[in-house]
DNA sequence: AGACTAACGCGAGCTTCTTCGCGTTAGATT
DNA sequence: AATCTAACGCGAAGAAGCTCGCGTTAGTCT
């Protein structure tokens, strides 16, 4: 869980739940609210300094970068999105989308989305963590396709693992490439797609094909 | 076409065929170069520079920053992904998926365009660029979905930008958030999912809620 | 061909970012 | 309570990033 930027900090350390543990929580939320206020591009280790009233070379030397303290805060942030259980996979995905769009529906969050992203792209270490973050959520959130299709609501051959990609993709797509707000219409369209999409075989495990009903209606 | 960054450069300026037209081109080429080489953490004023035989000084002149080099290299590549017309819906967007498959599957092309996500992070005029380039790229795109509807493949209520969107999302989600090579078998998944989902009325114009039968099998 | 001007090269100078050494403080240890 | 050490504050020094003014070059215009 802890970062490779940073030597200590999370609970279990050498000083658990002392200065060290409140300096990094006030330098994050520091970070955090520097981001929804400016942004990535305002976000520097002086303004983080100021605010959080930690002196400049403890940032550098805990975090070493910009970067490793968004990283940090990213995987600060990870519980926040439960996983629903309503039942039924589309009745699931509905829910999961709009726990998504409430997520990503303050621009607080989709600003550190995009600093985690740009981010990533800098420091290869972030890449790194940012791959394995959601490569655990996203294992996580496939037991929810498991489910379905034990309940045989879904192919057996389908990967759990690409239908709750395809369910969070189109939300990255708009915040990240589109850059207009996610709505509600985004997490029902998102759910519907995927759910008929998924009934369709299009997310195949890895050595069966797509079902191929690609050639017309 | 002219980005906010640079007051010449494009075609049809006051100096069109000179010195001016091939300093960008050497400029550009080598901030490829430098992307395909070591990303953008190993992008600077400096190495462009070196690489393309330009003085810094006249790099900020006229760019001002990296992320505005960036922003104009991606302006320079817009033309590379033609669109096809196979005659059926279906049979296009596989052929589009693929050909995004092609195109992302240079590291050179990923690394691009994790660049211009990162840079729009840093610099509001780039994210405006990024905005509207990929917003005209989407509705050019909705023509091959707009033939579909006319063909009566899809619901006449279908909405070709939402469609295109799904059909590039999966990729971006790809690149910049599971952080993998793009391969075939996304472009199937991505192509199919799309096709499917778009026949279920997951793609609705404003207005029209999504066809609901996301209440059970 | 000559005059004119936009764009470039050059280097100095400024700002911002980043690191380092040393003394101090807070918390753990016994 | 006394000791011991990791983490922090502080300021200075070094490095990198960025800007500016001036002279030169290249392309345009008459």
């Amino acid at each position: 869980m802890t970062t490779a930027h940073q030597p200590q900090g999370a609970p279990g350390e050498t000083r658990p739940g002392g200065r060290t543990a409140r300096t990094r929580e006030a330098v994050l939320a520091a970070v955090f609210e520097e981001l929804g206020a400016g942004g990535f591009a305002g976000l520097t280790m002086e303004k983080v300094s100021q605010r959080s009233g930690i002196h400049v070379a403890t940032l550098y030397r805990r975090w070493r970068s910009i970067e490793g303290l968004v990283c940090d805060l990213l995987t600060e942030l990870s519980a926040d999105v439960p996983l629903p259980d309503t039942g039924t996979l589309p009745g699931d995905l509905r829910a999961l989308a709009r726990s998504i769009t409430a997520f990503y529906g303050e621009p607080r969050m989709r600003r550190l989305i995009e600093a985690v992203v740009s981010a990533a792209a800098r420091d290869p270490q972030v890449a790194t963590v940012l791959r394995s973050f959601f490569g655990e959520r996203l294992a996580l959130a496939g037991q929810m396709v498991e489910r379905a299709v034990a309940r045989g609501e879904l192919p057996a051959e389908t990967d759990p693992e690409q239908v709750m990609s395809a369910l969070g993709a189109p939300f990255y797509y708009r915040i990240l490439i589109a850059r207009r707000p996610v709505d509600a219409a985004l997490a029902e369209s998102a759910a519907t797609a995927v759910w008929a999409a998924a009934r369709a075989g299009a997310y195949p495990r890895e050595g069966h094909g797509p079902a191929d009903d690609a050639t017309g209606p």
